[in-house]
DNA sequence: TAGATTGTTACCGT
DNA sequence: CACGGTAACAATCT
């Protein structure tokens, strides 16, 4: 589920949460619980408070009061939860399925509701007072200028493949396997290309093919919901012009692409 | 069943 | 130091 946009939906339903005065803390799961996060310093942390504002950063979500800041990351399955409520997505582990037993960290409200997150897989943290210092430019707000300092290398013989470099947070700070396979699509560049090899015309494509994937997706309902997904299997053809995908592992993920049109 | 999975981190090698 | 490659983590679905 989660890449930035799935995560800014959750910051949208997060602000439900805002200004309503935490009662208690509960832990199902301690697994979840960042290194420096414990559930008697969440609840002696927050409860009490009131957050104040939902913040996101790449894949992070930030809530914040006038105590510490609450920081959730989803990992691969991990969805918010608002007063029983869920953000929309039809992803795997969420079509439908709402167990209780995937709910590894809840705040109660005083006013009875709740703020979770689930979380089937189990890759998901929690932390209080998350270093953000480590994150690249939010994808979502990316300028040109920013997105080639992003991609900028100094290491001879081009640096990392493209793919690897956009889903670098420490580079740029939002984008997964789905949104990154989709972005490379649209601007017509193989995810194998060198960062140091592009040039100037294809920087500028690959900032807008980032923004229109990013605006698309987001008004279809989310990440999986891109031109390529469906053709992301055996078999696939390329919906621009039919050739046969290509599938290989680019930064160690599942890559698939298109050896005519990209380049 | 075997294989795949939208994320992150640690470690080793170059 | 900057990367690539790999494994690990964990649970579920096809």
């Amino acid at each position: 589920m989660p890449e930035i946009l799935e995560v800014e939906s959750y910051r949208q339903l997060a602000e439900g949460a805002l200004d309503r005065e935490i009662s208690g803390v509960s832990v199902p799961d301690p697994h979840c619980l960042a290194e420096n996060t414990t559930t008697a310093g969440l609840t002696h942390g927050l409860v009490g408070c009131r957050f104040t504002v939902a913040r996101r950063l790449g894949k992070l979500l930030l809530m914040e009061s006038a105590g510490p800041t609450l920081g959730v990351r989803f990992g691969m399955t991990g969805t918010l939860v608002v007063d029983d409520r869920m953000a929309i997505d039809r992803l795997l582990y969420s079509s439908g399925h709402h167990s209780e037993r995937w709910v590894r960290f809840a705040l109660g409200f005083v006013d009875g509701g709740s703020l979770a997150l689930h979380d089937p897989r189990r890759f998901g943290r929690v932390e209080l007072d998350p270093a953000v210092d480590a994150l690249g430019p939010d994808a979502l707000s990316v300028t040109p200028a920013a997105l080639r300092r992003a991609l900028a290398t100094r290491i001879s013989g081009g640096g990392p493949p493209v793919k690897a470099r956009l889903q670098d947070q420490a580079h740029l700070a939002g984008i997964g396997n789905l949104l990154a396979d989709e972005i490379l699509w649209r601007a017509g560049l193989s995810p194998r290309r060198r960062c140091g090899s592009l040039t100037d015309a294809e920087h500028r494509r690959l900032h807008r093919a980032l923004r229109s994937t990013l605006t698309d997706l987001s008004g279809r309902g989310g990440s999986h919901t891109g031109d390529l997904m469906a053709e992301r299997r055996a078999g696939g053809h390329c919906p621009r012009d039919a050739a046969p995908l290509r599938h290989e592992q680019v930064g160690g993920r599942t890559t698939w692409w298109c050896p005519a049109h990209q380049r």
